[in-house]
DNA sequence: GCCCTCCTTCCGCTGAGTGGAAGCGTAGCG
DNA sequence: CGCTACGCTTCCACTCAGCGGAAGGAGGGC
């Protein structure tokens, strides 16, 4: 294993549970010996990568932020898709999330979340499994073949009664999704969420993205949230300079 | 020099306006042969520090975002304060800016932009001196002596007729910005612009971060905004767990 | 004062990492 | 179609950066 990869590893062990670590602690998560942890976790720090907090314990560090803040498939995408968000979130007062995908799972880049909008359960940075969330529905039903594969080579996790848990049923789900351009979402995450979610395409006509709306259950009828949904997914869409699709059809395969 | 370093120096080739590079271009940034460059470009890659795009440019992955994005003074701070900013944006309509220092630098957190704010030229991720702006002067006025030692040891950039040139006018309104807790930067970055910031301290008490609120000269006097301002700022150091400053007398040092 | 936990430093050893050269692939131009 | 330029990938003899257990120091709790 290279130092690049061992280094990588002593990053991966911050979580969303654990934004701050002791070096015991990276040590043992990382599976590196302690004095190898010390000197990798030293160069981190010196370069900026991580930082030492007053009690000593290690944190991530601005300077990584920084770098990974020019991701274009993070906050590169985030700037390109706020405006039509922000328009999306005044108009309808709901949650509205953007994700991509990265291998089997969904990544949150950007969320907005109303003051009295059902909770939603994840942030920014956060991910979360493909087949159940409106937005990672999306994101499988314009995914290679290898990557449903993927997903459905292990059982499918159920969070409620309402989870597609059968690889049948899935296929089917996705094939509605290619269809209609729509994916919706309704109480696979939790009890209380419906989420209903639209792709987003790059110029090569390629879904990068997905947009979701998440609402509370019986709040609103799904279906007449798609207008306002499509037209902000198909705004950042011609942003990122895809070829806008006639008009006067359903979004198709 | 340790191949963390230059794993690392490899990333930081990536800048705001070269968000995409050739290995060429890597290697000739970082200083490092073709082969070496090669070979860490391809660790990081594997890793999702680093994607390739279609067209086999290097860009930053969404791995790295995800774990830069644990930065408890990057996003971490930005999720506290983004209700605050929200109510600061809703109330003004002008631009909100949140930024954190990272040695003789402020980098800017989050920012909520208005239709038709004043344009400001940092995005998220961007760092800008610490002198000429609202941040950037609080961010400096409540930090250690060494860093104002290391701001002066250098000429300061002006960017406009009023860019504070003079070191002795800088230390001069650095003692009335601890003085009073707010700074003004007036059109010292681009001659419309006109910034008003305050600090957010966390459980020590010690300035983490900048809040302010960044307006079009002339159309607004910047005594009317400091209210508003001076409640979210207190609002988010509270959030931080900040001990509560009595509220009868302005903000002292 | 003792114990526990965490962190830092030492140092002989070795294989991971080095980088120039050569070769391959692709695009553009005449 | 052939040539040129640019970018990328692989080879391989060499070397020193990185390895990690042990020992010791620091700090907190009882």
């Amino acid at each position: 294993m290279s130092l690049t990869d061992r280094s990588l590893d002593v990053l991966a062990t911050f979580t969303p549970d654990h934004p701050t670590r002791t070096l015991q602690e990276i040590s043992r998560e990382s599976g590196l010996p302690l004095t190898t942890t010390h000197r990798i976790v030293t160069d981190l720090v010196a370069w900026g990568a991580l930082e030492r907090t007053r009690s000593g314990r290690i944190q991530v560090g601005l300077r990584l932020w920084r770098v990974a803040s020019l991701a274009p498939r993070g906050l590169g995408l985030r700037e390109v898709a706020l405006p039509y968000m922000e328009d999306l979130f005044v108009a309808t007062g709901e949650n509205v999330q953007l994700a991509v995908r990265e291998q089997c799972e969904a990544v949150f880049v950007e969320r907005l979340t109303g003051r009295r909008s059902v909770t939603v359960l994840t942030r920014v940075g956060d991910h979360f499994a493909l087949h159940a969330t409106g937005v990672g529905l999306v994101l499988l039903a314009h995914a290679p073949d290898e990557i449903l594969q993927e997903v459905l080579s292990r059982p499918l996790r159920t969070w409620t009664d309402h989870t597609i848990s059968d690889p049948d049923q899935l296929r089917a789900v996705l094939a509605e999704v290619r269809r209609t351009g729509v994916a919706v979402s309704d109480r696979q995450v939790t009890d209380d969420a419906v989420s209903v979610a639209c792709p987003i395409r790059d110029a090569h006509g390629d879904v990068v993205a997905a947009l979701s709306l998440v609402v509370r259950h019986g709040s609103v009828s799904p279906a007449s949230l798609i207008p306002a949904l499509r037209a902000a997914s198909r705004g950042i869409s011609r942003a990122l300079g895809a070829p806008t699709p006639d008009f006067r059809q359903a979004e198709t395969a």
